[in-house]
DNA sequence: CTGAAAGCGCTAACAA
DNA sequence: TTGTTAGCGCTTTCAG
């Protein structure tokens, strides 16, 4: 079992002394730091196996010029005392810590969290730390970007986009492992959605079903032009194909989530203006609060208004009705961020650029034809 | 701006030389960390300065014994290009990371994901920085205690229950800072919810209005009888509270999700049993996997059946209809998870303790009365 | 109040 | 193939 934890005793610092067991009179107001002894060192490993630090070193590095006999030996006794090299001397002298810095403006939303989920696991895999940091702000992320440029993390995977874009681009410049999420300048490695594809997608299919008066309910206006809605551009792009570009209206919640959804519909459908047959949101969060919003004004879905999302989380296909929406795979976007970011930390100067990939229409009951 | 990045030169280390902005020969295939010089050096800093490494260090930890003026002059200078000591050679000498742990076996869990946001703001807000993982397996759960052992964090949170108790029990003896969500072994920093508390509560909600049989879907048989199932508990009170306990019928899922809920609740409705005219959940996801169950079965809710959840998520407040709940609070409970796992780290054994926080009794549209 | 000296635990260059 | 030497960047005694 080798990560059995070990054994700790208490140390009288001053004296020099060590109490097993704890120093039951001032346990109670000393730090915990200051209470246990540093855990084994690797002078004594070595030395109760036989070889030189160096060896045991080379060992557990998985470096070469190590007999073959000895690596056994040394790996046999490491596993089972269960020692391991203590981190932050690795990192100091390795500079590398092993750590990545995950930072997210939006942690409540279900797809994100779905996808850092998958991107724990799968940075885990490759021998990767995850530190999570939620930011309130672009002073978080600059302090997330400085840890990066200190190097107190390795690679930095970033759902956020509060910093101009002017300073992503010392990105480029830099070269830094970073990975972003949703948009960002040419030359930086971006892992999103094909959000204007799917969109499109589900607006034919509205379309199909003879809807005419399709209208848009997404996020607030982004903080930059360069972070537009490509969500919204996809439903602008097939009412154009239709020829329904005109009549297009597009409403911006305060949120993208059940609450926004639910204020931003409530907007639409009590509106001066013509009501809408069906309402396609940014996301299923945001159509689920639509479709609350309906239901409350006494109009029945599907039939008198149809109401789709986006992402395809599974909560929402036991929702009633289930929603008509476009599946995204949060495991397979994770899994693209973790190999990118990895890529980037190795060098491979290849995985800087824009990865793109697809969702997967999903017919649900909130959606169906269009009533004269 | 304190955290403002530096900029960065690639370094050729067998020659010494620097090539400010980059060698392009050899950037595409050399490994990131090798590219890069490290980060401003202490030494340096104090020199621009005009003071010893001391005393900047001492500025930065805000130690006493610098004069007011000095003090001054260090900060500003620091403040101005953004200087930050490593991190990894400060833990390596402070034998403290600042990092904190948290591991957690289920991270798709909605009450889960919102503790964990509100968790990682309020140890930032202490300093401590926040290292996620997803446990799956014990051996994971093992490895995460290593790593406290080795004090590579300074603490760890848990929202995972893969070793035995006996092992927890360790924890006791050691008195390493850690905190579990849910339950533990006394003597150990555990902080969770009242579920039996709140679940008795709408049970004698549903019994007011003249249910009687009432069921109760929850999760798996716990991995070790401990961990038994608090919610439950308080299910089976309120019905022997009014006699009911001999139609009491439990119904283990196979996970705490909707699509548990709607396997689970499938079961209980189709089963050859009598029909129950309630059914409360373990959560808010299972009755919403339960209510989509009714309703294929073609059962009224709440007309014809009532079913109620727990946690009280805001999304399903936007559901149709809005949930039965119990609402508890993951803001509260992550800042008493922080606070409880800082003052361990401090050395107050105090903190020791199970912390049982309350919920807030819902009242949605899920539940109504009872039918002849 | 300030600085000089002594490591923290580990890996990487260099010798043997 | 192995061990010896020299730091990584910082904080903490201990003198001044």
């Amino acid at each position: 079992m080798i990560l059995e934890y070990q054994k700790l005793a208490v140390t009288d610092r001053s004296a020099g002394t060590v109490f097993p067991g704890g120093d039951p009179q001032a346990a109670r107001i000393t730090p915990y730091a200051a209470r246990v002894k540093m855990t084994t060192r690797m002078e004594d490993v070595a030395k109760e196996i036989g070889v030189s630090r160096v060896t045991l070193s080379r060992v557990l590095n998985e470096s070469p010029n190590v007999a073959a006999r000895t690596r056994r030996r040394v790996l046999d006794h490491v596993q089972r005392i269960g020692y391991r090299p203590h981190q932050a001397a690795r990192a100091l002298v390795r500079r590398r810590s092993d750590l990545v810095g995950i930072f997210c403006s939006h942690p409540e939303n279900l797809l994100v969290q779905r996808i850092l989920i998958a991107l724990q696991s799968h940075l885990y895999e490759r021998g990767l730390k995850t530190l999570f940091q939620t930011t309130r702000g672009a002073e978080h992320e600059l302090e997330a970007l400085g840890a990066l440029a200190r190097r107190e993390v390795d690679g930095l995977v970033a759902f956020s986009h509060y910093s101009p874009p002017s300073r992503l681009a010392d990105l480029v410049r830099d070269r830094r492992p970073i990975v972003l999420s949703g948009y960002g300048p040419r030359g930086v490695a971006v892992v999103r959605a094909n959000g204007s594809g799917g969109m499109a997608r589900i607006v034919r299919y509205l379309l199909g079903l003879g809807h005419r008066r399709i209208h848009y309910l997404g996020p607030p206006a982004p903080m930059y032009p360069e972070a537009r809605d490509d969500r919204r551009a996809g439903w602008l792009l097939a009412l154009r194909e239709a020829g329904l570009e005109k009549s297009a209206m597009h409403s911006a919640a305060l949120a993208i989530d059940a609450a926004g959804g639910f204020a931003g519909a409530q907007g639409l459908l009590l509106g001066a203006t013509s009501r809408p047959s069906a309402i396609v949101c940014f996301n299923d969060e945001m159509a689920w609060g639509a479709l609350r919003a309906a239901r409350e004004i006494g109009l029945e879905v599907p039939g008198q208004i149809s109401i789709t999302g986006f992402d395809g989380l599974d909560l929402f296909r036991y929702g009633w009705p289930a929603l008509t929406t476009c599946r995204l795979d949060p495991e397979h976007a994770g899994q693209l961020m973790a190999q990118t970011l990895f890529r980037l930390i190795e060098g491979d100067e290849g995985a800087r650029q824009h990865h793109v990939y697809e969702g997967t229409f999903q017919a649900g009951e909130s959606a169906g034809p269009a009533t004269a």
